[in-house]
DNA sequence: CGGATAGAGTGGTCTTAACCAGTTGGCCCG
DNA sequence: CGGGCCAACTGGTTAAGACCACTCTATCCG
């Protein structure tokens, strides 16, 4: 028996089953889902929730429950409890690496990561995919010096920054993010299977360790149309 | 005829209950507050994820539910997530009203809202400009309810949340954000200057109050070439 | 033929009732 | 007196079922 909540479960059940829907398609009533997955209308519920607030799904009163409009949310930040939800897709994600290697900073990056300019910096440039469809493009540079002897392997799959964490002691803590619209190049639209000047963001991501050392300097690409960043903003007193 | 839902009832006791009391205080528990309010459990406890959720409650499993953090002041330190908006420039802000007026919410904005289909709700469409430049199309819904009163002229310059506030005694507390990649499309562009089918942010926007009621679902359009969004994340040792 | 209506199906809310999993403090034994 | 264990809290999860509200459609009646 596979460890883990059964509403868990019964989300991920679900997110495989929506996988190859097209937008807005139909899901399973409740009560079918209920019998089909042995659980109780509550547990179901429970999981439709997870996926509702992530974008996933769609309910309708009184006529079923939907397929959302098909885009990848990520949490840009994380609610007091940290009880916000992982990016619907998590462990079907794949890293193809076009590009893996060391080189010196050179100016601008040298700015960026708090490097000298002749530091040696990794450039890591991969696509990521969903489901054997490009989603992204991501440009990491990290200095040489805090990632030395990690392998394109290490950034195939999984979670990146527990690598991080595991294999190198680098504890990530904050990051500043920015964030653009644009539209794809040429090279871009390729690589992304998309028209070019096809809208896309553009995000910018500056990431610390808990001493304050720039770790990661990246430049990403998102198709527009399969990514959506979510972000839940709180405020004081007296904001405007 | 407010939303005899048993669980708002539910929500407002406590937030009453709480009012008086000073951060990290101890609720009653669950099965406590149960037999006081006449409730079961599910209900009860889905009254109190929304405290959690707006962060007016902290549960700790084995010790029981405390009073969040955060009062009126404090927040930098405190707030375990902080995110903000940057708009580019300095500048004069000034909108231009393009609409002004109340209509029935629909089955669409009523979930959006949360509200009744029938519930009147003011719809509000403005050009945000800086310094006579066109940099957004912001369309805004609120329920009526809420705002009446409200006229074009409170929404012309200054902070809207700040007349919410002072004026209809609606204190925003958080928002939700969503932002996706778009391009103009026709009127989009005309009333923005920009050519069609230029780099555009879609940012939609639920914001809640106090009282983790919904006072405001927002759509707006930003070119692409003036905006940016930026948000700064913090990761805590447990995430993974 | 057209419009009103009843029924079936959907999600929405709520109840009762277990049991699981951390936390705490007091009791008992060494 | 000190330490370990256990019972009694706490919140966390799941179950099964009742009823409500909304949507659609097929049928019936004018």
């Amino acid at each position: 028996m596979r460890a883990g909540l059964k509403r868990d479960r019964v989300r991920d059940f679900l997110l495989d089953f929506v996988a190859d829907k097209k937008p807005g398609e139909a899901i399973p009533s409740e009560r079918d889902l209920c019998k089909e997955l042995g659980v109780s209308r509550p547990t179901l519920r429970a999981a439709i929730d997870d996926l509702v607030r992530s974008g996933v799904l769609v309910r309708e009163h009184g006529r079923g429950t939907f397929t959302g409009p098909q885009r990848v949310t990520q949490a840009l930040a994380a609610t007091p409890t940290g009880s916000f939800y992982a990016p619907p897709a998590e462990g079907h994600w794949l890293s193809r690496i076009l590009e893996f290697g060391s080189a010196p900073a050179g100016p601008q990056l040298a700015n960026r990561l708090q490097l000298a300019p002749a530091a040696p910096v990794l450039r890591v440039v991969r696509l990521r995919v969903v489901d054997d469809e490009p989603m992204a493009i991501e440009r990491l540079h990290l200095p040489q010096a805090l990632v030395d002897g990690l392998v394109p392997d290490d950034m195939e799959s999984g979670s990146f920054y527990r690598v991080l964490r595991e294999r190198f002691g680098v504890d990530v803590r904050s990051a500043v993010q920015t964030i653009e619209a644009t539209v794809t190049d040429d090279t871009e639209a390729v690589l992304l299977g998309v028209p070019e000047h096809f809208p896309a963001l553009m995000v910018e991501r500056t990431t610390r360790d808990v001493n304050g050392r720039i770790v990661e300097f990246t430049r990403s690409i998102y198709r527009g149309d399969r990514y959506r960043v979510t972000s839940e903003l709180h405020f004081d007193a007296a904001s405007g």
